[in-house]
DNA sequence: GACATGACGGCAG
DNA sequence: CCTGCCGCCATGT
């Protein structure tokens, strides 16, 4: 009940998004939270980002800042461990910064 | 109910 | 080129 508290959808359109990521390709909180209708809040996909961390198919490490940045490599529990995920799916990574990140960009609210 | 924080982004200096 | 500030919306205290 309590359908009036705020709106949790919000996290699963995050979810939702993330989830259908393409393996060797990212995105960026700017791209995600323009998806969802509110360009300018990336803030909140990195607070959905903060509460996918218990979820299992959401692939978090897959999600960098509009730099192509590994800004959020320290919430894995290892500094090097979102590096390691992303080039096991063929995105080099250097010095904490996504190579030819235009070219694995991926964008929903043009993908999709 | 108000204040402070947050895995960002854009603009100004 | 680099640094600093504001804006965005939701959550936690």
């Amino acid at each position: 009940m309590n359908a009036l508290k705020t709106k949790p959808n919000f996290f699963e359109d995050v979810y939702e998004v993330v989830k259908l990521i393409p393996k060797g390709r990212v995105t960026s909180y700017g791209a995600i939270a323009e998806y969802l209708g509110s360009k300018g809040s990336s803030r909140m996909v990195g607070w959905a980002m903060n509460q996918a961390h218990g979820l299992p198919d959401v692939p978090a490490h897959r999600v960098v800042n509009r730099n192509g940045l590994l800004t959020g490599k320290q919430h894995f529990g290892s500094p090097t461990l979102m590096q390691e995920l992303l080039e096991q799916e063929g995105i080099i990574i250097k010095n904490d910064q996504i190579i030819n990140f235009e070219s694995v960009i991926w964008l929903p609210v043009k993908e999709l």
